[in-house]
DNA sequence: CTAAAAATATACCAAACGGTATTTTTTATT
DNA sequence: AATAAAAAATACCGTTTGGTATATTTTTAG
């Protein structure tokens, strides 16, 4: 059973997660903060150190969102090859999920975090790594489990398909158009079964 | 000639660029700008209007410069095929000629004006329209040219190019680490000569 | 060289900023 | 139900925000 503090605290993170996503750092103030909740400066103040404080766990909330929901989507199957393609399939859906969320957290703090914020900034890129060494796991798994061919370098590529989803998520969250997602996941499908695939 | 007030109009423009760009539009302040440029809130506010319009002016300035340098590497060749590997050349230096720039102006203002300026925002899909048509038309005309296959979508592949070459950028920016863009410009190359090239 | 015009500096504004000390209300324990 | 403890509301703090009216300086034109 959570306490009071804890189900508040939960409450100002998840409510105050999308409009830091959304509006960034300093484009985020405690009156909008305030607004959202209908708490206020005493109740958040005494859930959270500071704006910046609160801005990480919101942060790290929306990043749990995401990453819950790619695990979730990969177990599905548990040929690493299947994952793999269980992965492009999750981002096919990911611009809307994105939407609901204030669009892509790991694009919006890697922006905007930059030259402002280097804890957030840290949590970035700690979550890219992570997202990275999750896609190379996987592959090294299919290799080992000979549905992909041992020839090709699981960093080369996981760096490869992460740079490639980032930008599509990038241009459609920017141009607000989903055909960008979808295109490039069709491609990084056709590279897993051409390059990929034994 | 131009004027005293032109000098000075260019002078905060360029001197207030990169700050716009690296900290975005809220975080960067008046009092930013007239400490930069060692002017006053007077003479700033006697060249524009507000804030916004020294921000749009200072986007207008970052782009026209990564643009024009765009153009003039392109320009190398006649051969549009050539013209394209120049493009990708031109983005391999790409990380380090952005950093001088504050960041990639268009990755940037397209994550920080997104749900912010709608100004900006329109100014930042034009610019990746530009961008991308200009792509497209050199692909058609070595179409015209016998260079390129006559059977590939022209628009499918600048967009697909425009979104890798972004995505490296993001990459690259905010993991700092070059091999993202030089990855991807050589993925992006193979692309060209093995599928584009007759 | 002078006067008008243009550009810049100064001084100021109300509003909003992030944050805190204190009071009031709510919750949990006996 | 009474009380202690915890949580939230209130009222306030100094500072900074974007912006403006006015004074001063600099530039331009005659």
């Amino acid at each position: 059973m959570l306490t009071k503090s804890e189900q508040t605290t939960d409450f100002i993170i998840k409510t105050v997660a999308p409009i830091f996503n959304k509006n960034g750092y300093a484009a985020t103030s405690m009156s909008d903060i305030t607004k959202a909740t209908r708490l206020t400066k005493g109740a958040i103040y005494g859930n959270f150190k500071n704006k910046e404080d609160l801005a990480i766990a919101a942060f790290n909330e929306t990043v749990k969102n995401v990453l819950r929901r790619i695990a979730h989507h990969q177990s599905k199957s548990n040929s690493p090859l299947e994952k793999l393609l269980l992965i492009t399939d999750f981002y096919r859906n990911y611009y809307d999920f994105s939407q609901e969320l204030g669009g892509c957290p790991i694009l919006n703090m890697g922006v905007d975090a930059k030259h402002q914020n280097p804890l957030l900034m840290k949590r970035v890129k700690f979550t890219i790594s992570k997202i990275k060494g999750n896609l190379a796991e996987i592959i090294v798994s299919g290799q080992y489990n000979k549905e992909i061919s041992a020839n090709i370098d699981a960093s080369v590529y996981s760096n490869q398909f992460y740079t490639m989803i980032t930008g599509a998520i990038f241009m459609s969250q920017t141009m607000e158009d989903n055909s960008y997602i979808l295109q490039t996941m069709d491609q990084i499908d056709n590279i897993i079964i051409r390059e990929l695939k034994i």
